[in-house]
DNA sequence: GCCAACGTTGGC
DNA sequence: GCCAACGTTGGC
């Protein structure tokens, strides 16, 4: 089981919005880096919902339902279905991501503009230890 | 609102 | 195939 995070605007689509539609087909990402990581992503692997934009943060998880597959509507576009699982009670901000200085090397931190990208082992213990994941 | 970083487009 | 110009994203 793999790790990845997919950022979303919360004014495009919520958190929020996912926990009440609970599966959602997550489209658009043309991005050839972002695609890599889409294409890697398998039924099971756990997804860090972030929002993007104002007050950047992960706010939750979902789980990759089926495979990633090619977006018949638009060339080189990629789509993945994800199932919504929780909506975190306190978001983990990117403030305390980069203040903690243990993942400058994770893209979250140095490609700010990525929107799908894997996550470092060393965020997960972190998230352990906190009581989180 | 600004700007850095990066992706895309199109002319050559 | 290169590169200049331009567009987009996202953090601040």
């Amino acid at each position: 089981m793999n790790y990845f995070l997919a950022k979303s605007e919360p004014g495009t689509y919520s958190i929020d919005q996912f926990a009440k539609e609970k599966t959602t087909t997550w489209n658009g990402v043309k991005n050839p880096t972002a695609v890599q990581f889409l294409k890697k992503m398998q039924p099971g692997d756990t997804v860090f919902f972030y929002h993007s934009g104002e007050n950047p943060q992960i706010v939750g998880l979902a789980e990759v339902v089926g495979n990633s597959r090619p977006d018949p509507t638009e060339p080189r576009s990629w789509l993945v279905d994800f199932k919504f699982l929780k909506k975190f009670e306190t978001p983990i901000t990117l403030k305390e991501i980069k203040e903690s200085g243990k993942f400058k090397d994770w893209r979250l931190v140095y490609q700010s503009r990525l929107s799908t990208m894997d996550v470092p082992d060393n965020f997960i213990e972190y998230l352990k230890k906190k009581k989180i994941l």
